[in-house]
DNA sequence: TAGATTGTTAATCGATTAACAATC
DNA sequence: TAGATTGTTAATCGATTAACAATC
């Protein structure tokens, strides 16, 4: 079907929201959230994207994805709007959360103030380290891997974070969608595959560092005539020796890393 | 300069590179490390995506940006894309970084692994507390705030890491732009402004949370003929009672966020 | 040579943005 | 009514992907 209802674009209402538009939605809701705080009454499509830092057509067309919620020539009603965007992102419940791997980031995430905050809720701590269960952290008892699936089934979590070393990552988020998991949030620096059904959002300081890296070096050799790479590569493997079609490129294409 | 290559299409090769292959180089440079310490020494295009989580092709494309690195009907060399890849970003030369409030977060970060594993490394550590100064967290001595300019000119990091309480974000940024920091990683929840030429990536664990909660909504309500919520709304604002053009559509619209 | 796999093309899809008619 | 601002259109841009000629 293409539309469906004849009010509100129902593809575009109860479906269909583009995940750029989704990923935007808590900024939208932080800004609001704060001159909600404020006590302002209404705010223009143009003020919220300055405080968003985005596009004021951008938040536009986000906003009509959700439905008609501003009004012409005065703008949206913060509370009304902080209450639509919530709902739709389903933060008008409460989501409790288990966190497994207790390492200084989990217990970091365990004590992090915006967990709380907003509808979400630390339900369990666990950890494969028997030497942590029992101990508290952030108030909530640490518990041993072994009872991971019981856990999850009694306290009724339906969002998993991983903060595990690597190595485990995989293994933890295979036993917590068996347990019922359907979305994870995995700060372990692995790819984990997961089926159907199951998301899963990636955080990894590392690459965001890379990329930070890429850019920063773009900078330095901006100015710069030559950006030559200081400590001279060894020599190319065979395959890479191999291919190198075009004449006179040598000099900046070292071949393999010294380490 | 514009290009100033003359070798490799210098286009697409010292600048153009898209924002999102950018994004996907660290994944590849995982996946290929991971091969290079089981010393795999050539790996195909479908072999490595699968292992990064992406399309065969897509991974091609984001190759082509760099050069043609691979061999056809052999594949790459496992060694030599590892080189090439960490020198396009960056990755060969040192990248000292300063981390900023050295709270939970902050100290994790200290001690994550990861961060000195590639290129990246931890040269100063700041935090406003007077009460941390001098104590050590990942074998580095905690400096005070009052000291941040000086401390970024002599350990001369380019990269900071803000990690402190999203009230303090900004005058923290403030500061470590005007000492001279064109690259920010920040976990604060909070948009920082920064004039052109600094780059900022931000971690918002609760963005992510909600972004989660939003897709597992979803999937809830997804058998459930109806996805009415639980607690039913108080009465609408009058800017929001305004607005009602369309009939019949009051049953699944509520108002106003209950607190 | 035959088989394999890259690098590139072109079609498609999704996201961004300026502009403006609708309308409060 | 005049001024302001939304919601939507349409143009543009960038990213993804299948397909395949080039070529090892």
């Amino acid at each position: 079907m293409a539309t469906g209802r004849n009010h509100r674009p129902a593809t575009t209402r109860s479906r269909g929201i583009p995940e750029a538009t989704v990923a935007r939605l808590p900024l939208y809701l932080r800004a609001l959230t704060a001159l909600s705080e404020r006590s302002v009454p209404t705010v223009s499509s143009e003020e919220l994207a300055a405080a968003a830092g985005v596009n004021s057509a951008k938040l536009r067309k986000d906003f009509s994805y959700l439905g008609s919620y501003g009004t012409r020539g005065v703008g949206y009603d913060v509370e009304y709007l902080v209450y639509q965007i919530s709902r739709e992102l389903g933060l008008t419940q409460d989501w409790p959360v288990v966190i497994v791997g207790i390492g200084n980031l989990g217990a970091a995430l365990a004590n992090y103030g915006g967990f709380a905050s907003r509808g979400f809720r630390v339900a369990a701590l666990i950890d494969a380290d028997p030497s942590l269960t029992g101990r508290l952290v952030a108030g909530i008892e640490v518990q041993h891997t072994d009872g991971l699936e019981q856990i999850i089934d009694e306290s009724g979590v339906s969002i998993g974070v991983i903060a595990t070393p690597a190595g485990s990552a995989q293994q933890v988020c295979d036993r917590l969608v068996a347990a019922g998991i359907t979305s994870i949030l995995n700060f372990a620096p692995t790819v984990l595959s997961v089926p159907d059904g199951v998301d899963v959002r990636k955080v990894d300081l590392s690459i965001e560092l890379q990329i930070l890296a890429f850019h920063e070096q773009r900078k330095a050799g901006e100015e710069a005539p030559e950006e030559e790479e200081t400590a001279p590569p060894a020599a190319p493997p065979a395959a890479a020796v191999s291919k190198r079609p075009e004449p006179g490129s040598d000099g900046d294409r070292p071949a393999v890393m010294p380490a």
